[in-house]
DNA sequence: TCAAGACGTGAGCGAGTATTCACGTCAGTG
DNA sequence: CACTGACGTGAATACTCGCTCACGTCTTGA
């Protein structure tokens, strides 16, 4: 079989389509633009993908799996709970810097015109983690790391809701505009404040007087 | 001057057009249908507003002023802070079961399509919660009822991000899916639990063991 | 060297939709 | 009661963009 289009070919066009779907949202983002930018025609485009919401499907895959590597160390091993969300704060940050649209289409998907498909990207996306999430806090909650008197499932929501908050206010335009707005225009740049702030933040939200004592008699 | 459309057909309007936009997104929501849901020519919606975007802004700044009235009474006041938080929580609760649309058009201001005024429309709409936030953990910080050793314009920060990540997880069709994902269906129903839970996160976030001893001496 | 067919090309089709404007309607005026 | 013009109407207009397909080009194999 004839293939003209190298890997890195293919490759490009959804780095392409990445950038443009993130700079004007899935809606407004243009096809044959996405295609002269690659350099390709906009055939090929509807030979490789299916329409432009198979060719939009395709770019979101590829983010979310840069994303999900870019998070994957920190949530494997057994570290305490501190300091794995030190290694996932600090994962953000990378990735944000890195590859900044692949949030923004991440947070594409939240949004109106993908509401259809809102149970199904949500099962997928974000069961994984969830998992995870709720299995540290309920392993921390035995092992005493942090107290007892809450419900781990909500606890992990939280948990994860501050950090796909702080994910949106590196990358996407309004969360940084917001960002910059409460706590000034260097912090967007001062990253080791940021995660210190934010384990300060966590640590006494998981602890309490209560829970630690046992461990100090 | 003549008027034929009263008050309340222009007000009909808006909540029409709110409903549409949250539905389908300000790109794929269709005048032509709003204007015939309305009950009123497309013509009108020319001449009361200026076109497309001038008609988004309009139910824009009508859904954000019904969001802003449902918190204000939560940020006035001296209360201390963990009984502005559950006050602050409860409106939330409340107006995503009143009008979970309002939330809907906030967060897709967040999103791509309204990338070019993220920065003015973030000035606007954030600005005044903002201070509000900063203000009231700087006061108690003062007052000795939270933990000194913190940044409180970054604390405010992430104060804020938990309130709106509840705000969409309550409203909007992908962070509803997800919120039952981490915590179950019943939960969603299960107002109190969640205000209880996050009042936990809340207090003990903010106060440390050594920011507390002192009162007990 | 030369079919054959695999593959990419991009002008153009057509559906969808934001916007306009010629017209009808009706309250106010003299 | 005729006239005026303010106002709403919605068919028509103009334009955008997703998608197709007739065509040219290049690889392969005999």
């Amino acid at each position: 079989m004839l293939k003209k289009l190298s890997e890195a070919k293919l490759q490009e066009i959804l780095e392409t389509g990445i950038s443009e779907f993130a700079a004007h949202g899935p809606d407004k983002a243009n096809i044959n633009v996405i295609a002269k930018k690659s350099g390709v025609s906009v055939g090929v485009l509807y030979k490789y993908y299916d329409g432009k919401e198979g060719f939009f499907k395709a770019c979101l895959k590829q983010a979310l799996r840069a994303l999900e590597a870019a998070i994957e160390e920190a949530i494997q091993g057994d570290d305490k709970i501190l300091v794995r969300a030190e290694k996932l704060i600090r994962a953000i940050q990378r990735s944000a810097k890195e590859n900044p649209n692949y949030n923004v289409l991440y947070h594409e998907i939240t949004a109106g015109s993908s509401q259809r498909h809102a149970a199904t990207l949500a099962a997928e996306i974000e069961g994984i983690s969830s998992r995870a999430y709720v299995g540290f806090i309920a392993k921390a909650q035995e092992d005493g790391d942090i107290r007892k008197d809450i419900n781990p499932r909500l606890f992990a929501f939280f948990f994860d809701n501050m950090l796909t908050m702080l994910q949106f206010s590196y990358s996407c335009e309004y969360y940084r505009e917001r960002f910059k707005i409460y706590c000034g225009e260097e912090m967007l740049a001062d990253d080791e404040r940021v995660v210190q702030e934010l384990l300060k933040f966590f640590e006494s939200a998981f602890t309490t007087e209560q829970s630690q004592i046992p461990h100090k008699r």
